[in-house]
DNA sequence: TCCTAAAGGACTGTTTTCAGTCCAAAGTGT
DNA sequence: ACACTTTGGACTGAAAACAGTCCTTTAGGA
């Protein structure tokens, strides 16, 4: 068996774990919010119940949770009906202005282009409850009326609200992983109100297809939206 | 935001890490072994190194070996030119008689047939090298050439080979990802020697269409093999 | 024949992570 | 007012995982 190119290699020289628990944790959670899964405002569980959930010790997601509410991500409430909060005021955060890694750029585009069509059209074809139809025109109406400021987390969980339609758990999996990914690259780049313009009739186009079944018309308008953010990003390649 | 089928429970109840590093590194090695990366007799790398990869302690990475080793998979020679080598002698498996799981069935065969006919249709659209070429007719003479025994590992082998030549990090992530967990799930029903001949046919195909850089042939064929394996696993969920 | 290099084997002390326990704060209801 | 409950806060001892060091085996070459 060749070595070169191909061979054992890609597989096993993946480290089995991406850090040590505490980094982890944070990473985790940080990236919870920045995909809008927790909304500013919103209450995280009890310390116990998310300490259990997330499988890692209280005392190591305690850790985790002071080092983020110092970093102002967060804030704590004590007592009965107390909790941790994700902060309402966003943490200003200055561009990442590391340059784009180009294979890292064109890897989450294309991947990104396989499972997010595939998800939209799943959903078409799904035969959705009222919750769920309910569930993404809500998440359509608050990143429609999003400012610039706080837009990146209600349009993630737009997307992520598809792929949950599609009623497939590993596709959620995948874009959600995928759009964080994205977010990362994203945040090296400046956000234009016009592109915003565009996502927003693209995004109510996807999810009327849905809404009327029509799957061709899903996997279509999402090609499209996503073409958008590929040249989008692209064009700061050079 | 509403909590009940949707909200944030999805991706945040997931566990941070899958357990202790070193059930994650059994897990790991087992897992390359299951899919052919390390093929029968092949050496893995030398601890140290091996360690430094999977992003473990040497201390840790030796006990995870040495129960594989104990089990029978890897053999052990000390000294010079010496190493760590997968076993021969194949392990005998006893078929996990537990029954299957009809959602992580159903998750599972849809996911991959989302990503494994892109894979294909891109592998055929990419502009192949010599290596390539040839790395993927190596692949499919092996596994049509191997016997019963033996089997699954090759033919995990063509179907990742096959995502290789895509092109894509991490369509072959996922690939190799989801091949693992129906790995678990074929591993619970017989391997009928009919099914074979036709998988061989099947995988032919999808090369012949790779290799003349027929994309939608190659997408056709690999959907049409795929449903092969559906319909052979539906039809124990009964 | 002996030396050397490359591999596995074994040990030690430190850091991280854990499970479990108890404390402190702050609403709610009697 | 008072007790109760739910939450975060703090501590302790044990276990896991780590980095680092040295030992042992073995084949090849001087």
């Amino acid at each position: 068996m060749p070595d070169s190119p191909f061979g054992p290699s890609f597989s096993m020289l993946r480290p089995v774990r991406g850090g040590n628990a505490f980094e982890e944790t944070i990473e985790h959670i940080l990236r919870t919010i920045k995909l809008g899964i927790f909304a500013p405002a919103e209450k995280l569980p009890p310390e116990r119940e998310l300490a259990e959930q997330l499988g890692v010790s209280r005392a190591t997601l305690r850790d985790a949770l002071g080092e983020l509410q110092s970093a102002g991500y967060l804030e704590v409430q004590r007592g009965r009906y107390g909790g941790t909060y994700v902060s309402t005021t966003a943490v200003q955060r200055q561009p990442d202005q590391g340059p784009l890694d180009p294979a890292e750029v064109e890897d989450v585009l294309l991947f990104r282009s396989i499972i997010e069509p595939a998800a939209a059209a799943l959903a078409a074809k799904a035969d959705l409850s009222a919750a769920a139809r309910r569930h993404l025109q809500v998440c359509l109406s608050e990143v429609s009326a999003s400012p610039a400021v706080g837009y990146r987390p209600r349009d993630a969980r737009f997307h992520i609200a598809v792929a949950e339609l599609s009623g497939s758990a590993s596709l959620v999996g995948a874009v959600a992983e995928t759009r964080s990914r994205l977010n990362e690259l994203l945040d090296r780049i400046p956000l234009l109100s016009t592109n915003l313009e565009h996502a927003n009739e693209q995004h109510t186009e996807i999810a009327e297809a849905i809404l009327r079944g029509d799957a061709p018309a899903a996997e279509r308008a999402t090609i499209e939206h996503l073409e958008g953010t590929a040249s989008l990003l692209r064009g700061f390649l050079a």
